[in-house]
DNA sequence: TAAAGAAGTGAACTCTGTTTCACTTCTTGC
DNA sequence: GCAAGAAGTGAAACAGAGTTCACTTCTTTA
């Protein structure tokens, strides 16, 4: 016998593949989708494109991962504003900062995520990484109603309808050729449309 | 000399036009955007690929006038919902109403206007047209600040934002394979969410 | 160190769809 | 009717991706 999976050759079977979707980031970051091929992400990768086929089935399997990794850290950080202590509209605000501020700093890359014009394959991806934001307002929401902050309505429809306008009103200032603006007016500008958007508080 | 230009030849060529960009809207409404090829487009409007190629000098030019077409209609009826008496409030939710409602009854066209994955080519033309929309709404919204129906705010980050929500919330119900939802209900909540986004009548 | 088998290579292939073009058919004006 | 040029044909060329595969290189174990 000869060759076996040993610990250690698995853990270069990982770096490897860790390398592979770290690649691909960089190169989306750097030139958008339309520097992201096979080829590209796997010279960055330092590997051969046939090398990459033993660590990924197909391009969609790849950018699954890559989304997911690149949302990861977003999802996380906005669920982590989202358990922070206050009414439900100060975590609302909270998380919507959060995920504003840091759209607006993540460059192209965040530009990427939320708006570039992607291959159909990809664009699945993108919309369904859009659930769990979705569910986090929802969950804030869930929250205020039961407190009584917020009139009762369909959470999940709210929460949809919030990310929705959060995404198109980033798209913009997003965009590469976009011009200079006023982030910190946008952020006070979303919060704003946010909270107001859940309705009044219910006068008891 | 022969064969002028003359009044009927236009007529001719210019029907011949509309006829590929009908044969591309009902494709699209058929099949989506798979079953929406040249040649297949073509086949539909009774020519030859290569007399396509007469009319429009690419893929992306007919798209841009596809989208054109199909968005034209939508955008005059909410643009004439804007226009109707009322309070800006008023105003803003038969707008809503009118676009929501249209869009759950448009059925696969309006999925794939709106939502499906689609070349980036073509998502590029997307975009473009939710310009329009968004400026009713600023419209709108502008009026209301004037007349002190509605807060001081940025009216055209507010009608993104109302633009955003109200195709992230129809994306889920306007899929094809998405299970029966409430559309009246439906409707009535992004009334609200829009309405309440715009913030408190001010008390004078 | 030699055998065994996994990892890696990269040019070639496939697939999918757009675009072209040499040729034919049709329309118009004389 | 006939010349002139436009409209139309459709198979074939092209283009740009992702993917494959016969082959080479490397790692491990006995």
């Amino acid at each position: 016998m000869a060759y076996r999976r040993t610990e250690s050759v698995v853990a270069r079977l990982n770096e490897t593949r860790d390398r592979i979707v770290a690649a691909a980031l960089t190169l989306v970051a750097r030139h958008g989708y339309g520097g992201a091929g096979i080829p590209a992400i796997a010279a960055e990768a330092g590997l051969s494109t046939g090398a990459l086929y033993r660590y990924f089935p197909s391009k969609a399997d790849l950018f699954d991962e890559v989304f997911r990794v690149a949302s990861q850290r977003e999802i996380d950080v906005c669920a982590e504003a989202a358990r922070s202590p206050g009414s439900a509209r100060e975590r609302l605000v909270r998380v919507v900062d959060v995920f504003a501020r840091r759209a607006l700093k993540g460059g192209r890359l965040a530009y990427a995520l939320l708006a570039e014009p992607v291959d159909p394959l990809i664009e699945a991806e993108r919309l369904r990484y859009r659930v769990p934001y979705r569910d986090i307002f929802a969950g804030i929401i869930a929250d205020g109603i039961r407190a009584g902050e917020i009139p009762e309505q369909d959470a999940v429809l709210t929460a949809s309808a919030i990310v929705g306008a959060l995404n198109e009103a980033l798209i913009g200032p997003l965009a590469p050729q976009a011009g200079k603006t006023d982030q910190e007016k946008l952020i006070a500008g979303l919060a704003r449309f946010c909270t107001h958007a859940l309705g009044p508080t219910p006068k008891k």
